[in-house]
DNA sequence: ACAACTTAGTTGAGGGTTCAACTATTCCCC
DNA sequence: GGGGAATAGTTGAACCCTCAACTAAGTTGT
């Protein structure tokens, strides 16, 4: 008795296509107006609101919840591309802080009304104010289920 | 202009960020209790649903929205796997039907209950019977303007 | 002050996905 | 019925991500 409903499998569906399909306009649209992956885009977007447009690898790794190692292969291909720079910190020689070049800012100029366009048109055209609501509400239950790496599975004390 | 408002910026984040946690989470889910990507094990979910366990390559790419070239890459290694079986059809000799061996069909009984059960608890512990149909109908209208590829991205008559 | 531990980040191998080019078969139709 | 055009699928290179192993620098306890 797994105990999944009808109507939460109905969901469920939707939602693993939804996401499908988004992971993948997302890709091809940061491909084609930016010449990178999505991933990437969501990086420079992030330096783009950071103070001083820098952050360390550690905390651009927290907050876009990517793996050291992802954000360190994309750091070094984004820093060939010329978007972005490493300098190392002096007072803790560990640290690396990582700032937009001035070609970094201009392709987050550029590329983020596309973007927006995007999406606009393409997802929130067809959803009320209310859905919109309803979607951040849902969004943030999901992120608070599946933030912080799997807990207990088989014990699942939560709904029995 | 681009007409974005603050609150369809909050719903997009946490469903960005949604997306991206989830896709992790499957992902992760599958490689640990079925040796394969998320991707891979919808492949012989689909199959296991069909009649016969069995469908085309063409039939199977549009239902997944996967592209050929992936599929073929999955199918490949899929192969390889023991899972799956290409046959080339009698009566039209370019077409490869694809069929779950019986070693497909017990991974799928064994790993479909570990994901049902790990989908009730990250996700839907955390919904309410409204937010599930919420979610299905929010996840419709996602899936409605992000299937069939761009259309018209600049003209953009639907909303002005 | 030295060893053990922790924190910050890097590296390389292996595997998955995309994109563009390609083969093979069937359809259309004149 | 033969020459395009469409359909079905494959291939290989380039790129991205994961995982495990690793280096380097700081922290702690004694």
């Amino acid at each position: 008795m797994t105990g999944v409903t009808d109507a939460q499998q109905h969901a469920w569906r939707e939602l693993v296509m939804a996401t499908h399909l988004l992971d993948e306009a997302l890709d091809r649209q940061s491909q084609r107006d930016g010449g990178m992956p999505h991933a990437y885009y969501k990086l420079l977007v992030l330096l783009y609101e950071s103070p001083g447009h820098g952050q360390t690898m550690s905390g651009l790794a927290a907050q876009l919840r990517y793996s050291l190692s992802r954000l360190t292969h994309a750091v070094t291909s984004m820093e060939r591309s010329g978007w972005l720079r490493r300098s190392r910190s002096a007072d803790d020689r560990r640290v690396q802080t990582v700032s937009l070049t001035d070609a970094g800012v201009t392709v987050v100029r550029r590329v983020s009304p596309l973007q927006a366009s995007e999406v606009r048109s393409r997802v929130f055209a067809r959803l009320s104010d209310e859905q919109v609501n309803q979607l951040a509400a849902i969004g943030s239950a999901i992120v608070a289920g599946l933030d912080a790496g799997p807990t207990e599975r088989d014990s699942d004390r939560l709904n029995d």
